[in-house]
DNA sequence: GCCCTGACGGGAT
DNA sequence: TATCCCGCCAGGG
């Protein structure tokens, strides 16, 4: 067990260990910390990340469709998009190109 | 303590 | 295949 056992540090967790130039979404992130359903829930942790003193890589988390439905949350609408690129993804008209061959899915921390 | 909203997802229509 | 509706849980008014 990890010091924290919040569910947005387990998010936070999963989402830390998205390997940089891959992108996951929200449902596999909430089914990687026992929460199947609850894609709702990372979302909403992804926005508080920002106030996270650590780095959290929410801009490669997207949704199933490989959307980016939170680049609103980012100081500029097109920060996440300039990271995601930055980083080797391509995006193009807000959805990632060839997202399910960038698709990455998180470990299951239930596995613990 | 109740009601509404929210970076989603999946099943039903 | 596209659209609608309901369910998830936590936080704020």
């Amino acid at each position: 067990m990890a010091e924290t056992d919040g569910f947005f540090d387990r998010v936070y967790r999963v989402v830390r260990a998205v390997p940089e130039g891959r992108v996951t979404t929200y449902g596999a992130v909430a089914a990687a910390v026992g929460a199947p359903g609850s894609s709702r829930m990372v979302g909403w942790a992804m926005n508080k990340a920002f106030s996270h003193a650590s780095f959290v890589p929410a801009h490669r988390v997207v949704n199933r469709q490989g959307r980016l439905t939170g680049k609103h949350a980012f100081p500029g609408q097109r920060t996440m998009q300039e990271m995601l690129e930055s980083e080797g993804v391509r995006v193009e008209n807000d959805q990632v190109v060839d997202f399910h061959e960038r698709f990455w899915a998180p470990p299951s921390l239930d596995i613990k």
